[in-house]
RNA sequence: GUGAUCGUAGCUCAGUUGGUUAGAGCGCCUGUCUGUGGCACAGGAGGUCGCGGGUUCAAAUCCCGUCGGUCACCCCA
């Protein structure tokens, strides 16, 4: 890449989105809006930044607000930050405009987050996520679970394992965090090195550590489940029960613990077992039964979930699905003689809904053709001198070696091409 | 933030122990084809070898720095 000192680069962890990858972008994103349309769930679109405090609500002591936001003082010194992730959004837009329970809404778009960038992580990333706020029904835990589910089946994934857990009220994760840390604690020294800090900071986080010795100390720490009150035990209950009513195989894994403080009951991760890199999780989600009340609203109980498109799109390559779609144009317009011709039909093709497209520049028949061809088109017309004494057009069929060329009058030739194009039957 | 690794044409890469005008394949353009794509052949365009400094008679090649890519830790989508 010759870079004079006076050209640019897309910043790190961040990247163009070409015609080669977009078409490809663009289906998944019908596919997840479809999906989520068809549960009952609306497009809520939310400013990319907002006051600061909307996100440090998801934890101050998270990494994501606390060392990775992107925070600036706009002109007037209002404190604002690059949207982290989507759900203090859609729980500050809850508040703000108290909508009739349940909401149920879908969001897509990119998120910033300053992060060394790796397989599967960028700076600025996107994802698509839902939310449903306002029902402590179980059975909307299951809803959820299940449109994620029917997301990454509709793109063909087959290698997806889900993970469940929850983690009872704020309560249960308070006791739960104290016992931890007692039993954490005593083990100090058999843990890993670098997992010993965390001990004080984050008991919870230490639970998912990769490090060999810390794991082999954390397979006897206490586990959440024997925290979990009554309530708990049967919300609980019932989401596997309706996971399994809705054959959604999945494991629970009660070392699940997500990253961000205001989880509650039900969490759950969807993880490829195709991605070999080490950021495999393609979904992730649960309920939030505090973060609209921090966000100054009623208590509401609310959950959702997060997929992060780049790793969606990464796990479809791996699983080899979810191919990007072919090339859209139908129709090449070949003029050799001034180019008015390719100028005045190209444009009536495309108001009669063809999609049609043309070279430019006066180049030679031969390479007008090998556009056509390379544009993936069906069909080339040709004008050429005799077409225009005639007032006729040729008709080449370029997928079909067997077809004889046409020559049609040129009124007829969006009839003509409708026709041979299967649009009007 | 820490560590590892890489950085030569649009893309994928070759460039021997530092030595004349830096190469290939693919892609792109033109021609063989006097009005016709996919194949073949021929030709062409395109690079201050990421950038800056140093060592040397001489650096893509060695040294230092810097920027960027990739991967891992951490964390998460």
């Amino acid at each position: 890449m010759s870079k004079k000192a006076n050209t640019f680069q897309t910043p790190i962890g961040t990247r163009d989105l070409l015609p080669d990858e977009s078409a490809r972008w663009e289906a998944v994103t019908n596919t997840f809006s479809s999906i989520a349309a068809r549960s009952g769930f609306a497009l809520v679109d939310t400013p990319m930044f907002e006051d600061v405090g909307v996100f440090s609500r998801i934890g101050e002591g998270t990494d994501v607000v606390g060392k990775e936001m992107y925070e600036f003082l706009d002109r007037s010194d209002r404190p604002m930050a690059l949207r982290p992730e989507g759900t203090a959004a859609i729980c500050r837009a809850f508040v703000q405009h108290r909508p009739v329970v349940p909401w149920k809404v879908y969001y897509r778009g990119p998120y910033f987050r300053y992060e060394a960038p790796q397989a599967g992580r960028f700076r600025q990333f996107h994802q698509f996520g839902i939310e449903s706020i306002g029902s402590d029904d179980p059975d909307i835990d299951v809803e959820v679970i299940a449109l994620g589910w029917d997301v990454l089946k509709s793109v063909g994934l087959e290698q997806v394992k889900l993970l469940v857990n929850s983690m009872g009220d704020s309560n249960t994760r308070k006791r739960y965090q104290q016992s931890l840390s007692e039993f954490l604690e005593q083990h100090l020294l058999e843990l890993d090195q670098d997992d010993r800090s965390k001990v004080e900071s984050h008991p919870l986080r230490v639970l998912d550590s990769k490090r060999p010795a810390t794991q082999s100390v954390v397979a006897g720490a206490p586990l959440i489940d024997e925290f979990l009150d009554k309530d708990a035990e049967e919300h609980f209950e019932r989401v596997r029960e309706g996971l399994n009513a809705l054959s959604i195989p999945f494991t629970v894994e009660p070392k699940l613990v997500r990253g961000l403080d205001y989880y509650t009951h039900t969490t759950f991760e969807f993880q490829s077992q195709a991605l070999e890199s080490a950021q495999n999780t393609v979904c992730g989600g649960g309920r939030y039964n505090g973060l609209i009340e921090e966000l100054g609203g009623p208590p509401t109980p609310g959950i959702g979930f997060g997929m992060g498109i780049e790793r969606l799109l990464l796990a479809c390559d791996s699983e080899n699905s979810f191919p990007n779609p072919s090339a859209r144009t139908q129709v090449w317009v070949v003029d050799v003689t001034d180019g008015s011709s390719a100028r005045d039909l190209a444009h009536l093709l495309r108001i009669n809904g063809i999609f049609a497209d043309r070279s430019f520049d006066g180049r030679s028949m031969r390479s007008q053709i090998r556009s056509a061809d390379r544009s993936g088109a069906q069909i080339a017309l040709i004008i050429g001198e005799q077409e225009i004494d005639e007032s006729t057009i040729s008709i080449r069929m370029l997928r079909d070696d067997q077809a004889e060329q046409l020559v049609v009058p040129r009124d007829q030739v969006v009839s003509q091409v409708r026709q041979l194009l299967g649009l009007d039957s």
